[in-house]
DNA sequence: CTGTTAGCGCCTTCAT
DNA sequence: ATGAAGGCGCTAACAG
């Protein structure tokens, strides 16, 4: 529809480069800042590059200099505070190392597999979540060529896998609930929509010691679906003490759908989550819950794409950030007021689930 | 540290032709789709380019073409849903529009408006927010270069400007309290932070009409901020019988430790924010806010700078897209159940501020 | 310290 | 339908 796109698109190394009666080499010595200028070209430059609004073609010098200087980032989506704060660590880091970060949402898309594709095209590697169905086969297209990280997800042969603990925090919060007296417990969320979910439904079940444990109530992890699912349990159709569930979206809507119709937390049922959202200590009573380290996580994930773009070989094998237990009254603990997000009531000695370990990578990725 | 940063980072198109024993312009129009190919050139492209796992090199098409396709945003933060939503309704157009997006966050950085320069050599075009006090140096810097937008703040000669309603739903949420009996109300943020707190604070001195107004209490708009600024009123520093909040995560930890030292909610004081995120009816009692399309707000964004970037002229003024208040418990309403976030509970015939309206740029660039 | 020059990988007329 | 060749803006030797 335009013949130009841009009314002034002009301004190149060379327009600058003539306005200061220089050669493109110390314009771009100057915009760089790699040295060797003296002081008096750079001031011509500098000036002459501001009055032509000089802004470099970033795609210019990434085809000379042969990287692109950005790193790449596929989330599943945006919703609730876990993939923000994951995005808030990644960006923060990358921005640490001089790299730009292009984000790919894979929620709506038609062909994920097509976009991160695209997204390859222009980043020196790329992080995915390993709740995204097409991580393998991408990971796979790409072996060799970008390095691939993959969060929350299994590591596979030349792809590093980096998390947080699961396993071993849902043991502890499920044996918490054992410990406070309950005895059906119920597993709320879908462990085949995500690793971590399947990760955490073992440690529940492993809490279980042995005793035969209610299959897990295969639901999404949106608002209206534990909506739903509590207006199943006020009409009967659920019989459980304690539900514990994949993350405290589920739970908060499940406590908050029950209370309304007049059962009572904890002491009818009790209700734990896991991430401990911003929501799950404002709520009555608070939300029992499990902390993630997940900016660290962002952090940890641009560190080590970073890496391997510089060219260090892929570590083998799954890294694990350590989880919290973080309590308060919906699993039947004394609620204790808490208001000050530092210092959310956490057991005695710091109680931390797991350390930062390193697993060889096998069937049973986490600790 | 390693002398080749990639293992194979071969595989161009010139590698992919002769494998195929071809040119690379068929290459180039197979993978692009440009037609113009027969049937067996193509297939033998294909088997090649998948066969050397070719992963064409966007910087040399976008230095070809001229074009980056990618959009910059360039946001404060990502804390709390705001943001969020914001980026998932712009990264969702711009994937719609075949572009990707490049993230910018300013909160941690050292020089915001070197970094976002830097941004501007990858992109097309960027839209950043209007509470970034960068905004009008860089928008001004790159005048004339790259197409800029602005997102809630105010709009300058070249430079679009879109916004949600902000003045009418303050003065409608301040006349609601008023309604209920209210007459120390309190507006809680600082108007200095952001141009859209701005409107807002003056839509709530409007609705005073010449009665006096005691100045705002300006303080920031973290959690921390509003528990201890709960803890001067429990003190007895502050009187109010009604507290305006710019937000609701202030409103929320203001609710949350005011409730906790012994003040009822709404009988003692009534408190409402702005923005109606998740937590905002999971409280008792809900609380009153007013929504805002935050994610269309995104949408427009993406659809506007698109629009820019193809050669339209900037489009002068502020286009606003329209809020809506939401009432609940913590303004003095009856509390409802409010469950389920489609049906919030809102004035009878879909009482909405504000249309969506293009007003001419002024010093008052809001309805 | 400064200028010259040869690519970087891809797209795109223009011939064939 | 296919190939040849020039150029996009910048960096990085290599000369001077």
């Amino acid at each position: 529809m335009a013949k130009d796109r841009q009314r002034d698109p002009g301004a190149t190394i060379y327009s600058v480069a003539e306005l200061a009666g220089v050669s493109i080499a110390s314009v771009s010595r100057v915009m760089q800042g790699s040295g060797g200028v003296s002081d008096k070209t750079r001031q011509k430059v500098l000036a002459a590059a501001k009055e032509l609004n000089y802004v470099p073609l970033g795609a210019a010098r990434s085809l000379a200099v042969r990287h692109h200087e950005a790193h790449g980032l596929v989330l599943p989506e945006l919703a609730g505070p876990y993939y923000s704060e994951l995005l808030i660590g990644f960006e923060t880091r990358a921005a640490e190392l001089g790299q730009s970060v292009v984000l790919l949402l894979a929620d709506g898309k038609r062909d994920v597999a097509r976009d991160v594709r695209r997204l390859a095209t222009r980043v020196d590697g790329l992080v995915m979540l390993g709740s995204l169905c097409v991580t393998d086969m991408v990971a796979q297209g790409l072996h060799g060529k970008k390095p691939v990280l993959v969060i929350a997800g299994h590591p596979q042969p030349g792809i590093e896998a980096i998390g947080a603990e699961n396993h071993q925090g849902a043991r502890e919060l499920t044996a918490h609930l054992l410990g406070h007296g309950r005895r059906r417990l119920l597993f709320v969320g879908d462990p085949a929509s995500a690793p971590d979910v399947a990760d955490r439904y073992e440690g529940f079940v492993a809490a279980h010691e042995g005793e035969p444990t209610p299959d897990p109530v295969r639901i999404p992890f949106r608002e209206a679906d534990g909506a739903s699912f509590a207006d199943r349990v006020l009409g009967g159709d659920v019989e459980a003490d304690a539900f514990v569930c994949a993350n405290d979206e589920l739970a908060l809507s499940i406590m908050s759908r029950l209370q309304d119709g007049g059962v009572r937390v904890p002491e009818d049922v009790a209700v734990v989550g896991w991430d401990d959202v911003m929501a799950a200590r404002y709520v009555r009573p608070g939300l029992t819950t499990v902390r993630q380290p997940v900016k660290e996580l962002g952090r940890l994930a641009a560190d080590r794409l970073h890496e391997r773009i510089a060219g260090a070989p892929a570590r083998e094998g799954l890294e694990i950030l350590p989880t919290q237990l973080v309590l308060r009254g919906s699993c039947g603990c004394a609620a204790a007021p808490d208001a000050k997000p530092a210092t959310a009531s956490a057991k005695p000695s710091g109680r931390t689930t797991g350390r930062p370990v390193r697993k060889a990578s096998s069937k049973r990725t986490t600790a």
